[in-house]
DNA sequence: AAAAAATACGACAAAAAAAGTCCTATTTTT
DNA sequence: AAAAATAGGACTTTTTTTGTCGTATTTTTT
């Protein structure tokens, strides 16, 4: 029912979290994060795991290990972080599975508008960035 | 993972599908419907029976029954479909489930800026018609 | 009046997807 | 060598989505 995956929610939780503004370069554990945010610890440290691999937070392993944020959250959008945790995103059954898979596949008559209303709602998670998720964003922001 | 219902996918072929363009007021059946689109009949009907109820169709009981649109394609978005068939368009799982079932409940610090993006998102598929659907849609259209 | 063909809708079942758990490996510091 | 962290595969459970079944109601036709 179009909604943001919990794998998202976490992911945002922690990235806006994990921000400090300036200070020392600070390493988080997934253990810290998990039990500040009372979320599974095997869970929260495959969506960090995820968001390390497309590059939005740094890893460190070993006993002094952690993650940090890789760039300033101004520089991070939401599409990135969504489609970092929860693979490219589709609105459209034809985009998921096997195109030939759709019972409607050829006929359907919406796929081509489907496929510009998918390309402009990519474009809307585009121009939101952690930084206003941080900041609560702005209602009055233009963003499309 | 954020993808159109099936049901939405039906109800827009079915909608896009049923407008004929000043033709005499014709009335489709839910087989006919299923039968064209190789779509499950009772699922079909279904989706005809929440479109009924929530005034985007017509519907006609008895042996020369069937259903029709209720208005111009240009005077139904797309957001009044999907809320019709799948009920209100909720990006949180604080917005469908009890808020307080979820365990970041009080202090995830992303509920105000994930309601924005919710009250934008439903804005962006207010803005777009059916009758942009059955028309592909045109990618130069300013949607927001 | 009865039969036929349509909508209406609740209850259930099956399938798919999402969320969470378990286990083991690897890395780095102490 | 031990401890504490990341890395990640395999599996299980739960939830959601999708589809099916059965029955009632409405309206036209015979």
């Amino acid at each position: 029912m179009m909604r943001f995956s919990k794998k998202v929610e976490y992911a945002l939780i922690a990235m806006v979290n994990m921000d400090d503004m300036g200070s020392d370069i600070e390493l988080y554990t997934s253990k810290s994060l998990s039990e500040q945010f009372n979320i599974p610890p095997e869970v929260m440290g495959k969506v960090l795991q995820a968001l390390v691999r497309k590059g939005l937070l740094l890893s460190v392993q070993g006993v002094k290990g952690g993650y940090t944020i890789s760039r300033p959250l101004k520089k991070i959008n939401v599409l990135e972080l969504i489609e970092a945790v929860d693979g490219k995103m589709m609105l459209a059954s034809c985009g998921t599975n096997p195109p030939e898979s759709c019972a409607q596949f050829g006929y359907c008559g919406i796929q081509t508008p489907v496929e510009i209303i998918q390309e402009k709602l990519v474009g809307f998670f585009r121009e939101i960035t952690l930084l206003d998720i941080k900041n609560k964003y702005n209602i009055n922001a233009q963003v499309l």
